[in-house]
DNA sequence: TCTGCTTATGTAAGCGCTTGCATTTGCGAT
DNA sequence: ATCGCAAATGCAAGCGCTTACATAAGCAGA
């Protein structure tokens, strides 16, 4: 009865609908060029078949796969995941699959990752940020993989790039700070090695500080994970200085969260002895007690209009543009003036 | 300068490295077949072209993928993530990727999911339950992608699996909540359509009754979705019952925490009022208040037995044998005798 | 009925890799 | 030197699909 039993393949399918294969692959993939009668005649054969394309075969002739790939530094807490939600669904929308990995913020990681999705295939990616070795823009330009930066807008790179600036926006809350009354500043950030968007929010900090005749240089500044942990730690260690900074302005809402929790436990009122901020304004900045005041990022906003570049760049239908996202201050309870010096 | 710049290929490998495709093909994949001095110098053509293998090409040609799939009912709560956990760090050892989609315990998606791994190249499948159209199976045969099924264990299904008796377990537990004096029994069940592990669960329970002298058809149950709310709902519903059960069995622990929150807002105290048990012990288990009495199930010990045989499956070196898992039960507070009638 | 279109379908050349088999090479034993 | 054998390498045939390009089929207008 001829051959062995194994998948049915476009030939199988052809054969039995008594067509070529183009035709199969057409019925496929752009039914509208198959005449009726045909197409009906291949799906039948496809149906009583069981076929399924082969995918590799499918990516390795076409040369494309209708994939995204996205290498975010981290799952572990909320600070993608909304953008990269929304980022998800914009490519759905078109048909695209996206692949999401983690690099831990861990340069030689995301290395790895980047090349591990070219390999299968991804037809363009998303990056976090434009610090990076340019070897790797290099190794993507080779492979004809366009990557689109997002959580950051530097219109001075050469990067196409989806975000804010994020001196601008911490800078801008620190002059709401120091406008409040605040001189004896401290800042929790992200580690900003490798990282430009905690070191764009230092310069945001210390620019404003410059502005207003402030000491830059006096910032007090910790560098650590961004963990709530880290920034429980990170707050307590602060609260030893002498004299005390009557501010701590957070790299982001994860770290001010851990600020919190650690004042309750120290007993401290916020923003009553001492003032705390965020940046990012995710779920947990309304959530914590007090609210942050913080700066909200349009993070759907961004996802979206970076899904909506990137597959115009797969596409060849755009060279890549830069699009800046504005943010805003949200006040809430956890920033007031500086104590009083002395109690009544 | 000849060609356009491209991605590099194992020709362009090739010859700059001054050997064959096939020589560089091995040096990638089986070194030890190449020698030395070769080897060193494609490694180092390699290196300076910056190639990366074409994924596609490769499982192409090579009819196999190194990725196995898995598809589980729901990522929403952590009933799959330990075994799923150990299942891939397993998978990982032998340098196999872990490819995860769920299902949203609809056999529809289910399907479609399965289809969609196959197409992308799985070399094998775990799939959640037994329950499920034949064609499927069918299907699985004619691709030959091996199968393996967990968190059930059933030596009748034609199908290797890795688990427990669902059955068993929970008639077990049953025959310890009856030896404790309970006679008015009722369940809360995860929904029994297209799910044989619910189903066991309940048959057990019934089972148990009637080799107890008990009328299994006297069983109140309520099957309700796997979630926390669920649960609560259907605890508030049972406590409506006149007369009320002395006893609530849950489906899982989710349930069982749902119905243990219910009680603290109704003011019902566990167990003096009612007990309640659950089942999987899941981290859930020991943090509620009171700490659920619970059927163990090692989850690890499934996760990582079910790579072992799957990858043995796929390698041809098994036909795929069936493994049973034990269960034991672990007594916490969640469990007492039924009430005194009266209070004094 | 014939011409000249447009539209549907077929032909066949790859896509980048792996691998069975053929060939060459290296080397110890004769 | 010569032979024989094992080890290293090369050759080339696909894997299952997509897609230019070529060809056949319709069909309207003359």
């Amino acid at each position: 009865m001829g051959k062995t039993r194994s998948a049915p393949t476009l030939n199988d399918v052809a054969k039995a609908a008594g067509v070529s294969t183009a035709t199969v692959s057409r019925c496929l993939n752009a039914p509208e060029r198959v005449i009726e009668a045909t197409r009906q005649r291949v799906m039948q054969a496809v149906e009583s078949l069981g076929y399924t394309p082969n995918y590799a075969a499918q990516v390795m002739a076409a040369r494309r796969s209708f994939t995204i790939g996205a290498i975010i530094p981290t799952m572990d807490n909320a600070i993608f995941a909304r953008g990269l939600q929304e980022f998800q669904n914009q490519l759905r929308e078109s048909g695209y699959t996206l692949l999401v990995s983690s690099s831990a913020y861990d340069p030689e990681m995301e290395r790895e990752q980047i090349r591990t999705l070219v390999a299968r295939g991804a037809d363009g990616l998303l990056l976090i940020g434009h610090a990076r070795n340019p070897e790797i823009y290099q190794y993507l330009e080779r492979h004809q993989v366009p990557s689109m930066v997002a959580w950051s807008y530097d219109p001075t790179a050469t990067r196409p790039s989806v975000g804010f600036s994020n001196t601008e926006a911490m800078g801008e809350l620190a002059q709401k700070v120091i406008s409040a009354g605040h001189r004896r500043i401290a800042m929790i950030s992200g580690r900003t090695l490798g990282n430009d968007r905690a070191q764009s929010r230092v310069d945001g900090v210390r620019r404003a500080m410059g502005e207003n005749g402030l000491d830059a240089n006096a910032l007090t500044l910790i560098e650590t994970d961004y963990e709530i942990e880290k920034g429980a730690e990170a707050f307590e260690q602060l609260m030893t200085l002498t004299p005390r900074p009557t501010v701590v302005m957070c790299g982001n809402d994860v770290l001010a969260a851990g600020a919190l929790r650690e004042a309750g436990r120290l007993g401290i009122n916020v923003p009553e002895q001492v003032s705390v901020t965020g940046f990012d304004d995710i779920e947990l900045a309304e959530i914590v007690s007090p609210a942050l005041t913080t700066v909200h990022v349009p993070h759907r906003e961004m996802g979206r209009k970076a899904a909506i570049e990137l597959m115009a760049m797969v596409e060849g239908s755009s060279e890549g543009r830069s699009v800046c996202i504005k943010t805003r201050l949200v006040n809430r309870c956890s920033l007031a003036g500086p104590p009083r010096q002395q109690l009544p």
